[in-house]
DNA sequence: CTGTTGAAATTTTTT
DNA sequence: ATTTCAACAG
């Protein structure tokens, strides 16, 4: 057996002195500042394993980040750290308890089930994703006849955002309404009404959104009893991507921590690019203020990318308003210049990459070490249908979930309704599924179930209309049969399944495709050992990408990534392709308003270069579909995005799609933005007869 | 009250 | 393209 000491040294042998300085500190407030690919993530996961290392129970470490895909990545590495602990250190047994970690909202979670009984949270408490709390906020606001009024009123997700964001940026109403969205400022009273209602029935139905999972979070740290014991409970709190984290989260770990002691955080300025989530990159600069005696230490050798890489993604940032002064250096010299490739349209393009990712292949480079990244999902579409089309395997991230398609969401509700019969907007939505239900119907039903304390029984004795007579009996003995078993979800589901088919077909027009997900639903519930596990998971940490669904993943399977800007956060690969990289699309032209929105998006656009170990290539075609509703006649001009000037291109190998042709042609210049073609050609034409 | 039809509005990123 | 909302027929 190998000395402690050996140990150690083998853990952090490959650390360099700042690195290893982090990763060995002590009990006092720490601050990593990190640029991209200085190693941040792998020195949080040595500092894990410094701390195991010292005696530190892993069940006594909580990690925290802000994706779930970047937890998942992080708790990978450190189980794998722990293990290699573990050969080389048999003695320790106490190195079997798991690290805790994973997002905010899915701590939050296992917390509040263990502990929420402490501030009245029921035990069964049900979560609702995004689209369920705007269903349930859209039932009040016809409630309360905010819908039927002579302006405008918000629709469901403004109402949802706006409500989302007073509570992560604990900002009250009214300044929300100043500051991000002034043109709702008028409904300001009825805002306030429609809250105060959502989260009363929240409340009653035993109902958590996303928001209050934080929020319950934060209530319990106030409390006076479970305040202390969740103290208690962790040694050591290492929080990663700290620039992402919004205000309600920072004041989490104010509470979490009070003093600093055994608290970490780890992040980049240049990269913080939620701040439509209420993030604050201001929390990494108000930490050494909130903690006086916080340690900071700076990471600024680049392990990841190859110079040419590095001096070119330098530039880019450098065009940021607001600087973000940090000196990325490598010892990395050699490798190729990043590529600047033009095209004349987006099929070209996906040519172009498709091309690059071959040959790549060819040479040796596996598939999945290699990815196409882009701003918005839908930017794929095309690529997606060429890469089907060549047989290539994809793996795709960010965008519709699974989960969020309306055939899954009905299934879904159906089991919700089951587990939690207080649950007025899954009830509703299954029930109206039924001919000759509507709305008002099912409203009137769930009151009746409400009152009957939800017990089925009390809609034996309604009368369904005449259209819903065969099918309601075969729903009660469906509902029954739920609550009779909640253990067995995949049983579940195919019980739910059975009973929804006819209606599926009735209501779609696809209904094979949409079965066919189903049936995979039904595997996906398989692996949870019973209904409520498997709801939660599906709420809070849904399968990322249709592929998922096809079981376990196989480990030696070789596929291409691709993935949107957002999700590639904190990931890396040997090649990497940022395709749409237009004025338009990059910055998104959502946002071309404020110059602080601007900056996020170059630091968007920077945090996708930067993801590139060796082979980097930004894709821009010509011509695009005009407007995103794809009216196939009309062609717009794109011209290439802002973020890589003149000054900048000078670090890019520029290329023109397929054949070679100068890099001095210049785009967009015969055209504006939006100008489109054919109204050019028609003005030109009328010249000859005017 | 339900279900259909047509017009109008919207358009990203994630827990 | 898709979602939301109002108007109308049954």
């Amino acid at each position: 057996m190998k000395a402690k000491k050996e140990v150690v040294e083998e853990i952090l042998g490959q650390l360099n002195p700042q690195q290893r300085q982090a990763a060995t500190h002590g009990d006092g407030p720490l601050l990593i500042l990190a640029g991209a690919g200085t190693g941040k993530t792998n020195t949080l996961v040595h500092r894990v394993a410094w701390l195991v290392l010292q005696g530190v129970s892993p069940g006594r470490i909580l990690l925290l980040t802000f994706t779930r895909r970047a937890a998942a990545e992080m708790l990978r590495r450190a189980d794998a750290l722990l293990a290699q602990i573990r050969r080389g250190n048999k003695k320790s047994g106490a190195l079997t308890s798991q690290v805790w970690g994973g997002t905010f909202h899915a701590v939050a979670t296992r917390l509040l089930r263990q502990y929420g009984k402490a501030i009245g949270l029921p035990a069964d408490f049900v979560i609702h994703d995004r689209s369920d709390s705007e269903d349930f906020l859209q039932v009040i606001r016809t409630e309360l006849k905010l819908a039927k009024t002579d302006r405008r009123f918000p629709q469901k997700g403004t109402c949802m955002e706006i409500y989302s964001r007073c509570v992560n940026a604990r900002m009250p109403l009214v300044d929300v309404l100043a500051t991000v969205f002034p043109w709702c400022a008028m409904w300001e009273k009825e805002l306030a009404r429609l809250f105060d209602t959502y989260i009363e029935r929240k409340q009653q139905a035993g109902i958590l959104d996303y928001d209050d999972l934080l929020l319950y979070w934060h209530a319990l740290l106030e409390d006076a009893q479970a305040g202390p014991v969740l103290r208690n409970m962790f040694d050591y709190i290492l929080v990663d991507e700290y620039q992402d984290t919004n205000r309600l989260q920072a004041e989490i770990l104010y509470m979490l921590s009070p003093d600093g002691r055994g608290l970490t955080v780890v992040g980049d300025d240049a990269q913080a690019i939620y701040s439509f989530r209420a993030a604050e990159v201001r929390n990494i600069f108000e930490f050494p203020e909130h903690y006086p005696n916080a340690t900071i230490i700076t990471l600024e050798q680049n392990y990841r990318s190859t110079q040419p890489i590095l001096e070119a993604t330098n530039q880019v940032i450098a065009l940021a308003q607001r600087r973000y002064v940090k000196n990325l250096w490598t010892e990395r010299t050699e490798g190729p210049r990043p590529e600047l490739v033009l095209c004349q349209d987006e099929q070209q393009q996906a040519d172009e990459v498709i091309q690059r990712i071959l040959e790549r292949r060819e040479s040796g480079l596996l598939l999945r070490q290699q990815a196409v990244l882009f701003r918005a999902s839908h930017h794929s579409m095309l690529l997606e249908t060429e890469l089907n089309r060549r047989n290539i395997p994809y793996h795709k991230y960010g965008g519709l979930k699974f989960s969020e398609t309306a055939h899954v969401k009905d299934l879904l509700a159906i089991l919700r309704l089951a587990e939690n019969p207080r649950d007025t907007v899954a009830g509703m939505r299954v029930l109206v599924l039924l001919p000759g239900i509507g709305p008002k119907t099912a409203k009137q039903l769930m009151e009746l179930l409400q009152s009957a304390g939800g017990q089925w029984e009390a809609w034996r004795s309604w009368k369904p209309p005449a259209a819903a007579a065969g099918l309601w009996d075969k729903w009660l003995q469906l509902l029954e049969q739920l609550t009779a078993s909640p253990k067995d979800a995949s049983a579940q589901i195919h019980a739910a399944r059975t009973f929804y088919q006819p209606l599926l077909e009735e209501k779609y027009d696809n209904p094979y495709a949409r079965s066919r997900d189903l049936e995979q639903l039904e595997l996906i519930a398989s692996r949870y050992p019973d209904r409520r596990s498997f709801l939660a998971e599906m709420a809070l940490d849904p399968p990322s990408s249709t592929q998922d669904l096809a079981g376990p993943p196989i480990l030696d399977e070789d596929f291409l990534v691709l993935s949107t800007m957002h999700s590639a956060k904190g990931l890396e690969w040997e090649a990497v392709y940022v395709i749409n990289a237009t004025d338009g699309n990059i910055p998104s032209d959502m946002t071309t308003g404020s110059p602080e929105l601007i900056d996020e998006e170059l630091r968007l656009f920077y945090v996708a270069l930067t993801r590139a170990r060796r082979h980097l290539a930004v894709f821009c075609p010509l011509f695009h579909y005009y407007g995103p509703f794809g009216k196939t006649d009309e062609y717009g001009m794109s011209q290439l995005t802002r973020f890589l000037p003149r000054s900048v291109q000078r670090y890019f190998h520029v290329q023109s799609g397929g054949r070679a042709e100068p890099s001095t042609s210049e785009f967009g210049l015969a055209l504006r933005p939006g100008e489109s073609v054919s109204a050019k050609v028609r003005q030109n034409l009328s010249r000859l007869w005017h």
